[in-house]
DNA sequence: AGCACGCCGACT
DNA sequence: GTCGGCGTGCTC
């Protein structure tokens, strides 16, 4: 027998559970390698079958199942700050709500992974304290250390350094073997600024000031409150929130403060406002950031340095040390739902996050969505209403024009009582906006002679003609053609035909009737190169362009002076099709375009175009009665048992083969669960039902209120095996049905 | 997510 | 006879 004293038997290895930026659920165990020491949101690298994965911490000493020999050791831990206790409790949250796995919500945090590599270290010199006196003084010399006093001795990165003194890196270097530079390894990335809340804000109104004091109390009060910052277009909700920043920053110097906007709202002007308020620029971050500027932010907001965080939905997952607060801007946006992978509502996330952290959250807009303003209703979030608008600008007075009482001529678009307005506006030189949200020229294109309506190859989608790039193109699956002479169907010669408006066609119709009026088409296809957008909104700004034909990108947040009229040609447009926030989107799309009638000291004036004139929603927004609008779209969901009165989820099947979904779909239906306070329905044919040669079923569930939803799809889908080629996704508060 | 293993069509 | 298509399944 072997002396054991040879054999040191060896302490049982510690384990502990990684988490893994994979779909594969709750992490695998390892072992510690002797001398790591790991706390829990440590980073790491693991192996993984052949290759090295980066990983997080999860937990220390797992009850693990798998059998100690089967593990394998950690590779590396990785510099980087541990992720918060908080950050990951939100992590498991998450997955939790959404029934994603684990893992694909931490992908939402580690990005693109590169994050974890530090950025590549640079020369830089320091000066000495103090400078060695015997130093040889040439003129080149003195303007480095010149340089590098004023910048309270450096360091400095050495081509930075040697531009600003104007001299060859041979200066620095001679400097630096007589000792009057000392060199160093400095990061790449440049610092956060530390943002300064005391520095005087832009004055406020009377009305801003209160609002601002009361948002500001609560952030030093501390805990978890939700607020509706609520105020028509202009009424200057950014400053107000500004402020309530500012607070948190006031009360701990160290806290962090993410603002969500809409990706479109992420503007430079807006990020400037923000430079201006706090004396640096805040970090920002969307989905189409450099790898380079990426690190940088999520280095940043991981070890702290990055106080400010503006960006849109995905910056909620940002790696946060010290999350304080957190501003929705723009709430009501359906933009803050995420479309693939995890499928969340960023909004009711935030929410989520405050609570769990015990902090404020404010959701801002002119036109909240029917769930916070229900919330509001219940008392579960307080509302600071701005009920005047800053400066001269006045709300615009709205009336509607009936089609049905004052058609358009034949094959046009605009009513003679919207063209007299139209015609009136630009002779006082005014500025006309003719909002349309469709694109192209024509949504539909069918044949004059056999009746083929066009579509995209095994998809049931229209294909829209575009008379700007002479195309057909299927705004679902991008699949586009040069627009045919002859009808693929029954090869009748020049038979396709445009059938209804988009902004093209608006755009021909109004050059045709005012050929002298500068005119521009605002929509994102014809904004193809970069900057075109904002190059077309600015000349928009300046007074430009007489008619602007626009399609929602324009609606959002920018200010034309000079305008003064909108015409909103189909207003009913979105009040079709089954879908449940249908009315309501209609709603805030035509208030937010309203809002940018009339910013200037002129009244503005909107008009709406509808066949439908007495439908609640064009009533109310001509009254401009949001309180009626909402009571009569509450009341109608509370009838139904929808959100926010019920909970709502859809299961989508999907899968090339059309008889074997359908079987297995049916299957499902028979699995369905018959409990108190749920109803299921389906399957049924999703919204385009075929996509690219891809089937969808669609299941909807509607839950009560107390009931979790999240443990009646558990156990409904649970034990049911996916059969190979069907892909099975849930959407927790499914926004679009599609 | 990767990556390997595994079972059926067109080619050096 | 092989090369390779990507369906299926596994990674502590």
């Amino acid at each position: 027998m072997a002396d054991a004293s040879l054999f040191p038997t060896s302490s049982p290895k510690r384990r502990v559970r990684v988490l893994l930026p994979l779909p594969v659920g709750d992490g695998y165990d390892y072992t510690v390698p002797a001398g790591m020491r790991l706390v829990p949101g440590a980073f790491v690298r693991v192996p993984l079958g052949p290759r090295q994965v980066a990983g997080v911490v999860w937990a220390l000493d797992p009850a693990g199942e798998v059998a100690d020999d089967k593990l394998k050791p950690i590779t590396a831990q990785y510099d980087t700050p541990p992720l918060a206790e908080a950050t990951r409790r939100f992590v498991d949250w998450v997955a939790g709500y959404t029934l994603s796995p684990r893992g694909t919500v931490l992908r939402l945090v580690m990005r693109a992974g590169q994050q974890l590599t530090p950025p590549k270290a640079r020369l830089a010199y320091r000066l000495p304290d103090p400078v060695p006196p015997g130093l040889r003084m040439t003129e080149a010399r003195a303007r480095v250390i010149e340089i590098l006093r004023r910048q309270g001795g450096g360091p400095l990165v050495a081509a930075d350094l040697a531009k600003d003194a104007d001299v060859t890196p041979g200066v620095l270097k001679g400097l630096a073997a007589a000792e009057g530079l000392i060199p160093e390894e400095v990061a790449r990335d440049a610092p956060f600024g530390r943002p300064d809340p005391h520095l005087p804000g832009r004055a406020l109104s009377e009305h801003q000031a209160a609002a601002a004091e009361s948002l500001s109390a609560a952030v030093h009060a501390g805990g978890y409150r939700a607020f509706l910052l609520d105020g028509v277009t202009g009424s200057g909700k950014t400053e107000v929130y500004l402020e309530a920043a500012a607070a948190a920053l006031k009360k701990d110097p160290d806290a962090q403060i993410c603002i969500l906007l809409p990706e479109i709202g992420l503007t430079l002007p807006f990020l400037e406002r923000i430079h201006r308020r706090f004396g640096t620029a805040p970090a920002h971050w969307h989905s189409d950031l450099s790898q380079g500027t990426r690190r940088r932010v999520w280095r940043g907001v991981a070890d702290g340095s990055a106080k400010v965080v503006v960006g849109a939905r995905s910056a909620l997952f940002l790696p946060f040390r010290r999350l304080a607060l957190i501003v929705v801007d723009e709430e009501h946006e359906p933009a803050y739902k995420q479309h693939d992978g995890v499928l969340y509502q960023a909004r009711d996330m935030a929410v989520a996050r405050a609570a769990q952290d015990g902090f404020p959250v404010l959701l801002v807009s002119a036109t909240p969505s029917l769930e916070t303003l229900a919330n509001v209703e219940e008392g579960r979030y307080d509302r600071v209403a701005l009920a005047v608008r800053y400066g001269p600008a006045r709300l615009p007075e709205t009336a509607i024009v009936d089609m049905r009482a004052d058609p358009p001529e034949r094959g046009q678009w605009l009513s003679p009582i919207a063209i007299d307005a139209v015609t009136t506006c630009l002779a006082a030189g005014e500025q006309v906006l003719l909002y349309l949200n469709r694109r192209g020229y024509a949504p539909v294109t069918l044949c004059r002679t056999c009746g083929e309506r066009m579509t995209a190859p095994g998809s049931d989608t229209w294909l829209v003609e575009h008379r700007y790039s002479g195309r057909l193109v299927c705004h679902h699956t991008g699949y586009s053609i040069p627009k045919p002479d002859h009808c693929p169907h029954c090869g009748a010669p020049d038979s396709l035909t445009p059938c209804g408006p988009g902004v093209e066609r608006i755009a021909e119709e109004a050059a045709a009737r005012w050929p002298d009026a500068r005119l521009a088409i605002l929509s994102s296809d014809t904004m193809t190169a970069p900057g075109a957008m904002r190059q077309t909104l600015e000349r928009m700004t300046a007074g430009e362009i007489d008619i602007l034909v626009a399609t929602q990108a324009a609606a959002k947040g920018h200010n034309f002076p000079g305008l003064t009229l909108v015409v909103a040609v189909d207003a009913d447009l979105g009040l079709a099709g089954g879908d449940l926030r249908a009315a309501e989107r209609t709603y805030q799309t035509l208030a937010q375009v309203s809002g940018r009638a009339g910013r200037a000291e002129r009244p503005g004036r909107v008009l709406l175009q509808s066949y439908q004139p007495e439908s609640p929603v064009i009533c109310a927004l001509a009254a401009g009665d949001r309180e009626g609008f909402t009571e009569a779209e509450l009341e109608g969901r509370a009838q139904l048992g929808f959100p926010p009165f019920g909970r709502l989820a859809a299961v989508i099947l999907s899968g090339d083969n059309e008889a074997r979904l359908t079987r297995f779909a049916h299957d499902l239906a028979l699995a369905v669960p018959h409990a108190e306070g749920v109803e299921i329905w389906g399957p049924a044919p999703a919204p385009l039902y075929r996509l690219k040669g891809i089937y969808r079923q669609r299941f909807l569930v509607k839950t009560g209120r107390r009931v979790s939803i999240q443990a009646v799809l558990k156990s409904w889908l649970g034990p049911i095996k996916l059969p190979s080629g069907i892909r099975r996704t849930v959407d927790i508060d499914p926004y679009s049905f599609t």
